[in-house]
DNA sequence: CTGTTAGCGCCTTCAT
DNA sequence: ATGAAGGCGCTAACAG
């Protein structure tokens, strides 16, 4: 071999001069497409091998000459975590402009089964894509359903419908984060004994349910001086996780950790630095803002559990792609991590 | 209907035509070239305001249809972390090979300034960017330069070469990543007290400098309870290291905690466990490999600091391609972030 | 079954 | 200072 990059250079015209056919066939050899002799296939495969060919990707996709459309359907009463998704969405436009893609995003309730599936009824067959945050309900997996039915390609967001046949989650394992959290506060309190209370917003969240799973598992196994407390729920209000935890420390002075499962996080500090018990009790919470990064360097919390927005948004665009181009996924680049952020490591 | 995408599909024709100038003059327009006047600019401008135009990405790269070569230099005796780089970057040519573009890997003697130095200024001029684990000290500094005099972009990996003209740098913060395990070695003793070892492979690599400076920080500032001792340096050895292990063990029977900064971790597990006071000290080291892993689903170490191979490499590699295309850089994109591993939420 | 051909949207000489 | 025209490598419609 002379030029190493030689190798990578042929093109698909070099392909079709030295298998002796046309570039329509190396084209259909290609892409797998029916209408040639299995001989040929063989020697046009044979001469794509020999010259190490690979399609220029810039030369396809302008061939092709096709545009996608995906729309985000996201919460409408959005907290700073989702909005912050929103934020990043519109930040990627530019980059997908170039591409000749577009995205949009619509707000419905997507806390309420009907009208979430309503609107994916309504919206979804106007898009190539759609990256929904999910409820796991029996009514939003058929509307999903119906939408793959129709070609519309789905991929759930933050919060799964995993028996739906969306083609992927691009979120966090949640019983993980729950466990997570539960190993941290556990050893956090280095052997402290006392109890354990969790604010979540709403149970019938599957990612709020997920992640109390996982927190009572580490916490009933590995840590029996501490004591959870039955969960109690604050609909990610932070007026009411204000109330609920200033009820929790009156009521429980050997409260000694505190795991906030959803939004509302400001709430909860708040009653926590009021109460003058900030430093003696462990707090996790959930999503990086400007409230718990403000909080962590205040040590009112100790550790936040994180996915990143930016990351979630840029995967869930970069996958729709790739599924409505039949392009491999690269599954490694859109695993989403579950980060723990302490004082320490704040990005 | 109209197309809802004509907005964000107008070509460069059109704006041509909209505007009364040629293609070549909006051409040259989009791209700040000389020879144009100022009001047919400023008409031109309006007029890609007005339609809201974005070059097709894949059309430029087509009709430029440059090539791009990268190296990356790398170790020459990789350690388990380094491996997992190359081993991304072997990943990711295929996708690399589809848009022209070449990487190469070569491995070195990085810890030499003098060989380092001498692979830069041999190899560097055949590529178009090259990517290096850099040694901060002035002979490569040198180098480097010379390089990017030449016209070779320069990232820097992992290791960083602040003061050079290097234009980029794909890494942690290493004197974060050090205050970080401070934090995590300070809480989960809870209050114990005892003295605590930092294991270096060498002090001279500015991260492992680093990484002490950050941790002392932190033990002695937030922990009065902890004293740190000298660190000792094991040259990422596990052997070296878990001779170093078994003497700190004998001599300081009120060991509590030890920080590996460097790799040859498994040689302090080794030891630890042998010792049988694994669960009393609390270990931390860096990088997730399979031994690391194993050590933390055993409970011997305690939390590892990790930064993801494969983002380094898939980010090392946009970068240079968006340098060298004189694209934006997605700061938010290809920030490295310190992870925080613990049993719970292994990837 | 296979080949011909006209673009896709932008960049780049080469003229003017 | 500006325009005309060819081509980058691949795809797809249309012939045969």
């Amino acid at each position: 071999m002379s030029d190493p990059f030689e190798a990578t250079t042929a093109t698909l015209k070099d392909v079709a001069r030295e298998a002796g056919v046309s570039t329509a066939t190396v084209d259909r050899v290609l892409h797998g497409r029916p209408g040639v002799r299995d001989a040929t296939i063989r020697r046009v495969k044979d001469t794509i091998e020999r010259l190490g060919f690979r399609p220029h990707a810039a030369a396809a996709e302008l061939a092709r000459g096709r545009s996608h459309r995906f729309c985000f359907v996201m919460p409408k009463n959005q907290n700073v975590f989702m909005a912050e998704i929103v934020e990043h969405i519109s930040k990627v436009r530019v980059w997908l402009a170039a591409r000749r893609t577009l995205v949009d995003v619509v707000e419905t309730d997507v806390f309420d089964a009907d009208v979430l599936a309503e609107t994916l009824e309504e919206i979804g067959p106007r898009y190539d894509g759609l990256a929904v945050v999910a409820l796991d309900h029996p009514r939003v997996r058929a509307a999903i359903d119906e939408l793959v039915g129709l070609g519309v390609l789905v991929v759930t967001l933050v919060s799964d419908a995993p028996s739906s046949r969306r083609a992927y989650y691009v979120g966090i394992d949640n019983i993980a984060a729950g466990r997570t959290t539960g190993t941290l506060i556990g050893r956090f309190l280095g052997g402290r004994s006392g109890k354990v209370a969790v604010v979540a917003g709403s149970l019938s969240l599957r990612d709020h349910a997920e992640r109390l799973f996982g927190v009572s598992q580490v916490i009933s196994a590995d840590f029996p001086n501490l004591d959870l407390l039955a969960p109690v729920e604050g609909r990610d209000d932070d007026d009411h996780n204000r109330a609920l935890t200033r009820r929790l420390l009156d009521e429980h002075p050997d409260l000694v950790g505190l795991y906030n499962i959803g939004a509302g996080t400001t709430g909860i500090g708040t009653a926590l630095i009021e109460s003058g018990r900030a430093k003696d009790v462990v707090f996790v919470g959930h999503d990086l803002t400007p409230q718990t990064r403000r909080f962590l360097l205040l040590g009112v919390m100790d550790a936040v559990i994180s996915q990143n927005p930016g990351h979630e948004a840029r995967s869930a665009t970069r996958v729709l792609l790739a599924l409505s181009r039949n392009e491999p996924i690269v599954a490694e680049q859109e695993y989403i991590g579950i980060d723990i952020v302490i004082r320490d490591n704040l990005p």
